[in-house]
DNA sequence: GAGCGGTTGTTAAAATCCTCACATTTCAGG
DNA sequence: CCTGAAATGTGAGGATTTTAACAACCGCTC
């Protein structure tokens, strides 16, 4: 194995750290090589890159033992947003718009939706858009703007020209912190301009958290208690007042 | 959903947990169908089932990756379009902001784009803000809307306020279909009417196209060829005349 | 510079996979 | 039992992937 090989290898391995799946035809363009090579190369290297019909992905995808939970385990008390979001989405009528924030919570809301629902949801992050393209019969409304990589969420003054033109029947809330004097904050300060901005038009608010958020303090600020309907938590709802 | 439907998904997930990787002609065996039916159930289930070229896995294995990645995976002519776009890319400077078009043809430009620029890219469909956000040093700007999940973009009357207040330096468009006489079309309507208003403030217009959409003509019209600085195809860089 | 093994690119044919359209079957309500 | 919608099967055609053979190239030694 000459050394231009070997590092060729090394620059594949690297970039399916960052892509996951490669597809050969574009790791041989990336590479400067011609698909028979990167065939030839992977052929060498079974031990760490896995080929399935075209596509290239790391050997440990497919070898190690089940990453389900270690996905699901990223999202640190997933049980109990689940739990909250189950007593959430009875609020939710047939036909109605709603809001759907930013964060790992409110995914587990979408899945919830039943299927034969027609609603319109808005959002603002590129996960929630994402998981509300799957279902059927919803039409999604994405507030563009700017990206913020650490919540996949985008933001700008434009957003709020779309929120005149559409009637929000319950705008559904998550919070990084929840403090009994301070209220709701979160981690960032472009998010709380949008989570201000919906709550000003929507017709209800619920805050939807699990129990964990509640006595933390994040720093970005955007509503007092009283501004919420009610507060849906893993043990149910809460009115507003009993933080 | 029929009962007999979920029940073969569920038994098919079952597999996968105990194979990683089956292949689409076995899980059909397995299953007692046919394969076009298994294809289905897979399609139906982007979310926890993934597949790749004949061979089905755990949608857990390549986490992360939304259905956007495989379907760039079963892109027709990828090779041309990424040709096209390595053509394209030479367009572009490191510190410019450009406008990404929706479809498949310009994922492979945003992969060419060199790590090292510090660029700001402006989108509306959300597999290219999905693939954009893996870049490091890239601003994204989303234009927001109503999504539609044939080209999996969004759009609205509010995108105008956002191209108002940026500086495009060159937009890359891409097209379904190109005729000497009608010019550049697309399949939806929604999108040519993104695609003129970015055309019309961007200073540089780049047509970039896999030579198969020479000839074609589809149903939404959006520039006639005089209206492109230069077409691109994997041949290279032609000027707007000679179609 | 000639010779050598290992590496790489190019082609063509075969096998496989994908999409689409249409026929058929199944299933839930009336 | 009838009926329409959903689900399923089938086959053709096109696109992609795989394999194999062969030619060209590289770095090295003699």
């Amino acid at each position: 194995m000459t050394a231009r090989k070997a590092q060729r290898t090394a620059r594949l391995i690297d970039l399916l750290s960052q892509r996951r799946v490669i597809h050969l035809s574009e790791a041989a363009a990336l590479l400067g090589v011609s698909e028979m090579t990167v065939r030839r190369d992977i052929a060498t290297n079974q031990g760490q890159i896995a080929y399935l019909g075209g596509h290239i992905l790391a050997a440990a995808e497919i070898d190690t033992d089940t990453p389900y939970e270690l996905a699901t385990a990223a999202d640190s008390h997933a049980a109990a947003k689940r739990e909250a979001c189950a007593h959430a989405v009875r609020k939710i009528r047939p036909d109605e718009t709603i809001f759907v924030d930013c964060g790992t919570t409110l995914i587990h809301l979408i899945d919830l939706i039943p299927d034969n629902y027609q609603i319109t949801a808005i959002c603002y992050a590129m996960n929630v858009a994402e998981r509300l393209s799957r279902k059927p019969n919803v039409t999604i409304i994405m507030l563009g703007g700017v990206y913020h990589p650490a919540s996949a969420s985008f933001s700008g003054t434009h957003d709020f020209d779309i929120l005149k033109s559409v009637g929000i029947n319950a705008a559904f809330l998550s919070a990084a912190g929840v403090d009994a004097k301070r209220g709701a904050t979160c981690e960032h300060f472009h998010e709380a301009v949008v989570k201000q901005k919906v709550m000003s038009v929507a017709r209800e608010n619920y805050l939807v958290i699990d129990s964990s958020k509640i006595g933390k303090l994040k720093r970005a600020f955007f509503s007092g208690m009283d501004g919420f309907d009610a507060v849906i938590t893993e043990h149910g709802e809460a009115g507003p007042g009993s933080f």
